[in-house]
DNA sequence: GACGATGTTGGCAC
DNA sequence: GGTGCCAACATCGT
């Protein structure tokens, strides 16, 4: 479900709710602690309480919390001098159907309901006070990561650039070192990280270009066009809060609107946007592709 | 009721 | 290096 743009939207509402708060319990069901935490449900829900955000960030698809733990005086309650207090990662990713969602507690919980964060009381009184991670098919993950001051996690470690910041010269010399098919490439993380099937897709008809092409055969001009297309694609996409396909919604509940505005994903047999001919679908790298066979070339 | 599809990633065989 | 198949899981449309 969520790609870039729906991370990225759902990281902006949780930063408005989340930073300074400090978790007053967390709760786990055991589906999550068998199928989404890949850190031991114990020691999850051990370090998480009495923890505080202290930031949230984007990293490709991957939602970071930087976590601080409670302080011993704190812990202890007792009145010390303030000790820096260690820091760990709370890293997610939403996978197909996760949802991560701060709202008030008196809301119901719904069903696939797999963790539940009380949140210290808000001292404004406007954001939620519970954070709930929803998530129908079970394919996101959660775990804990140590902290470092020079970098992320070392999985992490192995994404590619982002999308937004990759430069264009430096987008030309990745694609072009390589023999995949685009689209492939596109939705390989290590290439670049934060595409998925439906900003793949987009990208490619905007830039007009067979998802199957081969990646180094392609014209220097065709792939600048893809880079400048990946880049505005996901930029109006962020400006629409993401595309609501069927679960997406953003970190207070909202869906987005930017499926409205798709011109090729979920439209395969309907007429191209552009030119009128019928939109084709295929498969490339095993993922359901849609593309225009008279706009899009090889 | 069966079947195939769905935004994700990761492992394995070839 | 690249591709294809399968796995996890629940739901929905044909």
């Amino acid at each position: 479900m969520p790609e870039l743009p729906e991370v990225e939207t759902i990281v902006r509402g949780l930063r408005a709710c989340l930073p300074g708060r400090r978790i007053e319990r967390a709760v786990v069901t055991p589906a999550a602690a068998a199928n989404i935490l890949r850190t031991p449900a114990a020691e999850f829900v051990r370090a998480l309480e009495g923890a505080s955000v202290v930031a949230v960030q984007r990293y490709g698809k991957h939602i970071l919390l930087r976590m601080a733990a409670p302080t011993a005086s704190q812990s202890r309650g007792q009145h010390r001098p303030a000790r820096r207090s260690p820091q760990f990662w709370w890293i997610a990713h939403l996978g197909m159907t996760g949802q991560l969602v701060c709202e008030p507690s008196s809301r119901p919980t719904p069903p696939h309901t797999h963790a539940r964060f009380e949140l210290q009381a808000d001292p404004a009184g406007g954001a939620g006070d519970v954070l709930r991670y929803t998530d129908i098919r079970q394919f996101g993950r959660m775990e804990l990561a140590a902290w470092n001051e020079n970098g992320l996690p070392a999985r992490l470690e192995q994404l590619g650039p982002d999308p937004l910041e990759i430069t264009e010269e430096e987008f030309l010399r990745r694609l072009r070192a390589r023999a995949a098919r685009v689209k492939s490439l596109l939705l390989d993380q290590r290439f670049l990280r934060g595409l998925g099937n439906i900003y793949a897709d987009e990208c490619l008809f905007r830039a007009g270009l067979r998802p199957s092409a081969q990646a180094r055969r392609i014209s220097r001009a065709r792939a600048a066009a893809l880079w400048h297309a990946m880049r505005s694609l996901l930029e109006e996409a962020i400006a629409h809060g993401g595309s609501s396909v069927s679960d997406y919604v953003d970190a207070s509940g909202q869906a987005g609107v930017f499926q409205n505005l798709h011109q090729v994903y979920g439209r395969a047999g309907q007429t191209c946007l552009r030119c009128g001919a019928a939109l084709r679908r295929t498969l490339v790298a095993g993922r359901g592709t849609t593309f225009c066979p008279r706009c899009q070339r090889r």
